[in-house]
DNA sequence: TCTGGGGTCCTAGGACCC
DNA sequence: TCTGGGGTCCTAGGACCC
């Protein structure tokens, strides 16, 4: 059996966590640029709010129903995030990590008797301990497992723990779950099961493997097993990316040369960080520019160029000079730019790099220069030492975000001091 | 005025080999 | 009229996820 803890309306719930004033109370949080509403508490659902729109478009309703509205923290959340994984594990051992707010975890030792009750109680632990609501479910394959904390959330009589154990219990689930809900199901591939009648899990599941290899290839036939119950979704532990993109939309837009390259500079230090951080070095990078896809009056341009680098390298400052060239050869003046970004790719351990015959530049130099750099950021912060490329921080394509809320657990200017009533 | 960011996997088709 | 067969590798694009 595989068990799926799912935080309930994560990035709202983290919010509320030190904001007991919240709870009851609809919240939603935006992606960057304070552009869309990526999450939602149920409070915010009820009033018509849905994930994924404009707030632009969202305004009369969040004005109407006092919602309560936050620019992304990512740092609250991602250490949230390990609070809760950590926890997770404390309790359950191996876990496997599948996203910011979702993880799978080991209940083998667990007796089936006891299981709803040992799941209640770690649901309830997670609350006390970390304050965020979580969901539970339990299947025999990771879908059904979804499936299941799906159900967990939606039923109150389930006490956000939902046990799929049974023949019966699978059949009626997969009869009441929609298949456009099901993991592996995305819009495009909903559309072929429209056009079929398919409406539900169950009558998805209840077609010949031919017909859905025929029309949904490798993985809807997989997607279609693990709704039969036979495993065959893994999570691997891929500890290191084969590919790692920094990119932003410009909170307002950007022409001229000089701009666009300081936000590249910036997009590459992040990557070459992250490439660091996982012991790697990158063997390509890219570059990407593009126009506001929106705006239908204004012309629109998008490109990027890839550069394979002589050597694989994870140096800030030889990844910037690759990405200018880059830069360079795709810039077009004129256009008014709304992103760029920076994806470095053919990635590989940063042990054992293979040399290049005509290389002539000198890598350890470089290597103990980023070690220094790295120490000293350590010590006083992301970019207290940076390439004068990367600019100033008085940036016109900075990020909009005018709804966050403090850094409470990573930042000890922002966490909160309590003053108790004599 | 205002529309996110960061990933993975699969497949078809082209280039190349003998 | 008629132009092999059997492979591998790579890439771009399209699908999915959160």
């Amino acid at each position: 059996m595989f068990a799926l803890c799912d935080c309930d309306s994560f990035f709202a719930s983290c919010e509320r966590v030190f904001r007991p004033d919240l709870y009851g109370k609809p919240v939603v949080v935006l992606s960057n640029n304070d552009g869309c509403i990526v999450a939602l508490t149920k409070e915010a659902k009820a009033v018509g709010l849905k994930r994924g729109i404009p707030l632009f478009q969202a305004r009369d309703i969040i004005e109407k129903n006092n919602v309560y509205v936050f620019s992304s923290n990512y740092e609250l959340y991602g250490d949230i995030s390990a609070r809760v994984m950590q926890l997770l594990a404390d309790e359950h051992g191996d876990i496997d990590v599948y996203s910011i707010d979702e993880a799978y975890f080991n209940i083998d030792g667990i007796k089936p008797e006891g299981l709803r009750s040992r799941l209640e109680q770690l649901r309830k632990k997670i609350y006390k301990g970390i304050g965020v609501p979580v969901s539970i479910g339990v299947g025999q394959t990771r879908t059904l497992a979804k499936v299941a904390s799906h159900f967990a959330k939606k039923v109150p009589g389930y006490h956000g723990v939902c046990i799929i154990d049974t023949e019966e219990k699978r059949e009626k689930a997969l009869q009441l779950f929609p298949v456009g809900n099901v993991w592996g199901i995305g819009r495009r591939l909903s559309k072929i099961t429209d056009y079929y009648g398919i409406t539900t899990a169950y009558s998805f599941a209840d077609k010949p493997e031919a017909w859905i290899r025929n029309h949904f290839k490798m993985p809807g036939v997989r997607t279609w097993k693990e709704l039969r119950g036979i495993p065959c979704k893994e999570i691997d532990d891929l500890p290191e990316k084969q590919s790692i993109c920094t990119s932003r939309s410009f909170g307002k837009m950007v022409t001229d040369f000089e701009q666009l390259s300081e936000s590249i500079a910036n997009f590459t230090s992040s990557c070459a960080r992250k490439l660091r951080k996982q012991g790697s070095v990158a063997g390509n990078i890219t570059v990407f520019v593009l126009t506001n896809r929106h705006r239908e009056d204004l012309e629109q341009y998008a490109n990027s160029r890839t550069i394979p680098l002589p050597v694989p390298t994870a140096s800030t400052l030889e990844l910037i000079q690759y990405a200018l060239i880059a830069l360079n050869s795709i810039y077009e003046p004129g256009y008014q730019y709304k992103k760029s970004g920076v994806i470095v790719s053919d990635i590989s351990k940063s042990e054992g790099v293979q040399q290049n015959l005509f290389d002539n530049v000198d890598h350890t130099k470089y290597q103990r220069l980023t070690k220094a750099i790295d120490k000293v950021n350590s010590m006083y912060g992301t970019d207290a030492v940076k390439v004068a490329l990367q600019g100033n921080g008085h940036r016109d394509w900075n990020l909009k975000r005018e709804h966050k809320s403090p850094c409470y657990t990573t930042n000890i200017k922002d966490v909160l001091i309590v003053k108790a009533d004599k």
